[in-house]
DNA sequence: TCTGCTTGCACTTTTGAAATGT
DNA sequence: AACATTTCAAAAGTGCAAGCAG
């Protein structure tokens, strides 16, 4: 996977998306931060574009404080279906390997985090239906904490065991192969097995930063992007599923758990047989990095799935011309120019090659986004301010509705271009 | 002392370049 | 010479266990 800092070295580790840090910019209202949260997905690392392209005005008076999801005991409550927020209509989304997930929820999913990163397992691997086969959208994962606790396995079942830590910078991952057509994402099951799950707060790599022994729930985003070089964005369908929930640890705490991976993961092959562990294996799940939920383009695909699924090459995006104007795309090709960056870096650099399957540019296959989190201790975003969500179509503004003035500047309007 | 984290280990799968064949 | 297939070594991904740190 590609990161932005890999073009940019000079520019640090991140790219900052989203308002200043608590404290940096005093003008904004501390009690508007406590107070907006969406009610059925709340979404603080996307909250400042999401909230541009709501299908229906709202009222965000900012009202009293939503609470925190209470922290859950012991065994989950029966799973709700996967929860959306859509300004996309007609899109919908279905977890591939849910079953695998349900599986690992039965037992209380726990992911490794380590300072190098490790890879989520189960990996999100999704279905997406109802996009429009021409158009092009972008694929995003993120991770965001579920409740304000933190967690202490007590030998049998977890249970809270305190206030969550400060919430650490976010970063949202980008699908390698976005921006794509509606088509291609269509054509095969989209994977997220290449994200990378951490706890080094300092981690130069762009993996998502996690605090150990706190709950988390994975998010997927799928946002359209108009055209290339397009002015605007032009919507977003955000889903969760509840079964994707997992508590973030160093080591395993529960043996079921190591016991449900070792038989499912295939790298964990060597400890399935050879006496190092020598229960019995429970079963051996479908859901392999090698399966068909691997990348649907370019260097993300492997030979196995070239043969269950091949991705023609008209599928793949076309070239990116340079773009100037603020964009996803532009936002893709230049990350740091959004960010308060340095203008004139460059848009490319020539040391990469094309990416031989998709035709595009390598460097820009992947990225993370990395953004603040808001002001106010609740850990989540920095709230917009009401006004800036009465203005559905907002066209050539910053791209912080909801923060003006430093920051971003990546127009993410709804104002429909089809 | 306890809990959580880091590191090195052995093992497996994946990946891509080099070698070989058609 | 060009392309396809096979081979193989390096890289990367696993969980385990010992040791370290607060």
């Amino acid at each position: 996977m590609y990161h932005p800092r890999e073009l940019y070295p000079s520019l640090g580790t991140g790219y900052r998306l989203g308002p200043p840090q608590s404290g940096a910019d005093s003008s904004f209202p501390t009690a508007l931060a406590e107070g907006y949260r969406y009610p059925d997905l709340d979404t603080p690392k996307l909250d400042c574009y999401l909230s541009g392209i709501e299908t229906a005005p709202r009222t965000l008076a900012a009202p009293a404080p939503l609470p925190l999801l209470p922290p859950t005991l012991g065994a989950e409550p029966a799973l709700p279906a996967a929860e959306a927020l859509r300004s996309l209509p007609g899109v919908s989304l279905s977890l591939e390997n849910q079953e695998l997930w349900k599986e690992f929820s039965a037992v209380g999913t726990e992911m490794i985090i380590t300072k190098a990163g490790r890879r989520m397992f189960p990996a999100c691997r999704v279905s997406v239906t109802g996009l429009d086969p021409e158009a092009r959208y972008l694929f995003l994962l993120d991770v965001v904490p579920v409740d304000g606790a933190r967690y202490r396995w007590q030998g049998r079942r977890w249970e809270p065991s305190g206030k969550a830590e400060p919430r650490l910078p976010d970063r949202v991952y980008i699908h390698p192969d976005s921006p794509a057509t509606g088509a291609h994402w269509m054509r095969q099951p989209v994977s997220f097995h290449r994200v990378k799950l951490t706890n080094s707060t300092l981690d130069p790599h762009g993996h998502l930063i996690l605090h150990s022994m706190h709950k988390y729930q994975p998010r997927i985003h799928l946002v359209r992007a108009a055209q290339l070089c397009s002015q605007h964005w032009g919507g977003v369908a955000s889903f969760r599923f509840p079964e994707t929930t997992f508590i973030s640890v160093t080591a395993y705490q529960n043996p079921r758990i190591t016991q449900l991976k070792i038989a499912a993961n295939p790298f964990a092959k060597g400890f399935r047989e050879n006496g190092r562990n020598s229960q019995p294996i429970l079963f051996v799940s479908p859901d392999t990095p090698g399966g068909p939920c691997d990348s649907t383009l370019g260097g993300d695909i492997r030979e196995s799935d070239a043969e269950q699924a091949p991705a023609p090459r008209e599928a793949a995006p076309a070239p990116a011309p340079p773009c100037s104007g603020p964009s996803a795309e532009a936002y893709l090709l230049h990350p740091a120019a959004f960010h308060g960056a340095p203008g004139h870096l460059p848009t490319r650099n020539p040391s990469f090659q094309e990416a031989p399957d998709s035709g595009r540019p390598a460097p820009y296959a992947a990225a993370f986004l990395e953004l603040q989190p808001g002001a106010g201790s609740s850990g989540y975003p920095a709230a917009p301010p009401a006004a800036s969500f009465a203005p559905h179509f907002l066209q050539g503004s910053p791209f912080p509705l909801p923060y003006p003035g430093p920051g971003g500047y990546l127009d993410v309007g709804s104002k429909p271009m089809y």
